[in-house]
DNA sequence: TTGTAGGCGTTATCAG
DNA sequence: CTGATAACGCCTACAA
């Protein structure tokens, strides 16, 4: 079954390829009767363009690759949904990558969407990511480049955020609000921007309310996994007795955190209130119910691609481009794992 | 920054394309002083082949295609990185849409894929799918092509399968050892094969434990939600006080039903038990611990890449290619809210 | 060892 | 209104 091509339907109707494509591509300058015989036909042999060459024509492929930390996680499966679906209704797919969290991935994966001359690329970094050379050589070749969640400061691009100061400030304000008195902070990776400013607002929270700083209450995760929290939980029991709040970089920690507190019979909220980050929805029906901070998934999605596609048809119509920055808004759900009765 | 070619290296060494070319693709009949040359000009150049013309010579894109009903899924996202991965190794990149388990959209995306001329395509049927008209066309046209979890048993290309009645059998016998007397099952939707499959496993335990089959104790979800875990959870106390099992088709389903049973302080599994199936994280850090069927789900994705990799081959080298099935194994994981101590 | 020529399938320009 | 011609960038017989 090969594919019928633009020659065939010529040679079929006896007349030549330009007409045959300037008819199906609704010319003003062809017959109506040539054009509805074309027409007519290359439904009936059901023609498609064969893209391979529409992309080596217009040197364009609308395709724009996605790279990902970690597809595996509920937060980005948002973000690609919202990706993907934004991108659909304007004729782009969408390639996706995972890094794996590992910066030589990341680069290996750049590398292989700009090979693949994509029309753009759309990614959050790793969190080993503090070297932008291979970032900054995307920007260099000109390649549309949006950069959501964990993103470089130092890079000029466009860019879909969250202010995670300020919603890590409202997180452990609540818990102070709560009642907390010593708030221990599990803080992600040292490079993402994303826990320096968690881990900011936290101590700036702390400092307005009056409450000293102690870098000995901060607990720093490798991976953000479900067993640092559990292991974390620990400690900080052991460590510090008399902590009564926790604030986690993300809700998978915080159900570490849970899971361990539940086995030991240590009340949550009442002995310790916990709040986590993202708003997963296992956080919902954990016992006791995660308190939270609200994260737009999707919508970060749908902001990325809206950008991308800003600079695609800029750079199309060869004007110069003026990257923007999206802030998406937060919001802390208050559950019971923050709502001390005591 | 305009992307370097071939013609551009041969212009400067005064050479013809056709010697770079060959000089690149370590072709024997060129010198290898002029090999060199052309070699460390176009590292210099950073030169890459322009994949849109490879792709139009060579009639291919090394580009695969997967449908996913869900993507916000654990389960999904599990295979779509197995699947990423896999293809990763031997150089392909995947584009990946999402049929919303919609027939309709479903159709529309094979018909993309089909227009992008992507080498291959994966996927899962929506639970809408039953008319199978527009997967046969892809079968029809020698697309290579993998169905996998969803599928439909008339469609005959390569396949990557659990033995869901299997699996259900082992579930359901599992809730009877445990003294269960009575069980429900929450179902899927009519037309998914895995649904269908899981039903019939229900039933056939049941049977074969001499327990009658009482259709009034199927309860039939539309959309496998969590909200309908709460509401025939609901429905099931209120219409049979008696059943003393669950089972569920999935663990998002389970959990909503053991989150209503928390909320109405029923006692799981004492007064009723439930296994789910799928083995979600989420399963494990419920209270109580879900028992489920572990699914193999990243493992499913790589054998989906790896069986669609033989086809590939097979037609690359012009021969006649049989479609071949992997069945992966499950096994029931009992945890707490399955072990009755009364 | 090197180069010429043709083609993959489409689109754009320019004459007729 | 129609068509010849030339790209797009690469690959590969076949000559030289």
């Amino acid at each position: 079954m090969k594919a019928t091509t633009l020659k065939e339907i010529a040679n079929i109707l006896g007349i030549s390829i330009t007409t045959v494509s300037k008819a199906l591509k609704d010319y003003p300058d062809v017959s109506p009767k040539t054009k509805k015989a074309v027409i007519e036909l290359a439904e009936e042999l059901n023609f498609t363009p064969n893209s391979f060459a529409v992309n080596l024509r217009t040197k364009e492929s609308k395709t724009i690759g996605l790279i990902i930390p970690d597809v595996v996680h509920h937060f980005f499966s948002n973000v690609i949904h919202g990706v993907i679906e934004e991108a659909n209704k304007y004729g782009y797919l969408v390639i996706i990558l995972q890094s794996n969290e590992s910066l030589e991935l990341e680069k290996k994966q750049v590398a292989l969407l700009i090979n693949k001359r994509v029309d753009g690329i759309m990614m959050s970094l790793s969190n080993e990511s503090n070297n932008d050379f291979h970032i900054k050589e995307v920007v260099r070749k000109q390649i549309p480049f949006v950069q959501f969640d964990k993103i470089s400061k130092l890079i000029q691009s466009s860019k879909v955020i969250i202010n995670d100061q300020k919603a890590a400030m409202e997180a452990v304000q609540h818990l102070i609000d709560k009642g907390c008195k010593k708030i221990a902070h599990i803080r992600g990776p040292e490079n993402p921007q994303n826990s320096i400013d968690r881990f900011l607002g936290y101590k700036k929270t702390l400092e307005k309310n009056g409450i000293p700083y102690d870098s000995k209450l901060i607990y720093t995760c490798k991976k953000v996994t479900f067993e640092e929290g559990i292991e974390f939980a620990k400690q900080i029991v052991e460590d510090h007795p008399d902590v009564d709040g926790i604030f986690a970089i993300t809700d998978l920690v915080a159900v570490g955190v849970l899971a361990y507190f539940n086995e030991k019979g240590i009340q949550v909220p009442n002995k310790i209130a916990v709040i986590g980050f993202s708003n997963w929805f296992m956080s919902q029906v954990m016992t006791p119910k995660l308190s939270t901070v609200d994260q737009p998934s999707y919508e970060m999605g749908v902001a990325a691609f809206t950008l991308l596609l800003e600079e695609l048809h800029c750079r199309k119509e060869g004007k110069i481009f003026t990257p923007r920055t999206i802030e998406l808004g937060t919001n802390v759900i208050a559950r019971e794992s923050s709502l001390k009765t005591n």
